[in-house]
DNA sequence: AAAAATTATTGTAATACACAAAATTTAGTA
DNA sequence: TACTAAATTTTGTGTATTACAATAATTTTT
């Protein structure tokens, strides 16, 4: 099965969001990502939904069926094995590879993929701390802890709040920091439990109270 | 200067075709090669014409333009490196790599080329026999030598005859080779300058009185 | 100079993606 | 429950890219 690029840009993208909303991810939703407007995203969710990668409810979103998140999952193993190539082998820095694995991950051939897989030593991570899917599909497992849990230099995503009272998704929101935001300890103080964090380009301190009370997924 | 995946393929092609016909690739000649019809040639000669890719004169043949060549050079670069990547690194076969490397080539990164290159060690040969360009489009001057002078294992690619004869050119034309034909040398007898070379699928015998009548640019 | 081969032109078609405007549905609210 | 605002789909267009058949023109061969 092959797929136009845009169509697995899509897949992607889908999958990615049905994280944050597991139920259906929503067509503005996918418009934003892609930055495209809504009416083209229908337009696709209908393609999509006709070759039976996605179920598309009108209205209510879409998710992916198996066969679509076996597509997806493969274009995200790609991704990632390429960005490992290019920061192990090529020495690129982590943050310049998005845009050339955007580009490699649409190459298509199984055989490849199995032999950079082997070439670079069956990595489980990519440079950003993402896991990458096995050729099956499976992705392992990730621990979710809280935040006060991590130690200097470890990193994770945030996957859920303990606390929801108002104030404190307030300050959250503030921080910009949601689901699905990556979050990377830069310095713990014993003495009270605060916190250095990096929160995309923000640096800055969070008390031990907050750290108690988000969830972060470890990779 | 971005070009789309089928514009790279042309450009390619007249590349490599207009070192068989220097004065004008044919219409023809493109759309043999490309596995399309000429009038669809026509029409891309057309659109290449109009960014100033290629001399594109009616009924007479295109050629590239300096602007043109480099770009085709850019493409015919990527190519080799990539499959010196898929031989040396990735452990593919030589014989497997030519349809992985037609999609890796249109990855646009000069960073990334660059990046390949000094990871392969500068390579100057892809892994068959074929010459790298440089990043400034520049190619090893190759020798050209007769066959006969060609030993064991030893290979290139057909450039020109010393004898023109009818009836040597005929048998050429039986063996299928013509100019640009690659010819590698299997075994080759002391006794009488006789060879076995190989040539496409074929292996066959040749008396050193062909050897001695034909041109080879070795790599 | 006529016939054959090559090539260009013209008109058409398919594919793929995207968008604006209008219509519909859903969700929130009074 | 009714109504409004927001989200979403429909419909109708538009563009870009590539390809081809049929026909016309040109060049090459005989």
């Amino acid at each position: 099965m092959e797929f136009s690029f845009s169509a697995e840009d899509y897949l992607k993208t889908i999958y990615h969001l049905e994280k944050l909303s597991p139920k259906g991810v929503s067509t503005n939703a996918v418009s934003e990502y892609i930055k495209t407007k809504p009416s083209s995203v229908t337009d696709m969710l209908k393609k999509l939904s006709d070759k039976g990668l996605v179920n598309y409810v009108p209205y209510r979103g879409a998710t992916l069926t198996e066969k679509g998140r076996l597509a997806a999952l493969k274009v995200v193993r790609k991704h990632r094995l390429w960005e490992v190539f290019l920061v192990d082998k090529l020495k690129f820095h982590w943050d310049e590879v998005h845009e050339i694995a955007e580009q490699l991950e649409h190459v298509q051939s199984d055989e490849l993929v199995a032999k950079l897989d082997t070439f670079l030593g069956n990595p489980d991570f990519d440079p950003h701390g993402d896991p990458i899917p096995d050729k099956d599909g499976n992705v392992k497992p990730t621990e979710k802890k809280l935040l006060s849990e991590l130690e200097k230099k470890q990193r994770g995503v945030c996957v859920g709040v303990k606390e929801s009272g108002s104030e404190f998704l307030q300050y959250l929101d503030k921080r910009n920091i949601t689901i699905g935001t990556k979050i990377n300890v830069l310095g713990k103080e014993f003495f009270d439990g605060s916190m250095i964090i990096q929160v995309g380009p923000d640096q800055f301190f969070i008390s031990k109270k907050i750290a108690e009370n988000l969830y972060i997924q470890t990779t």
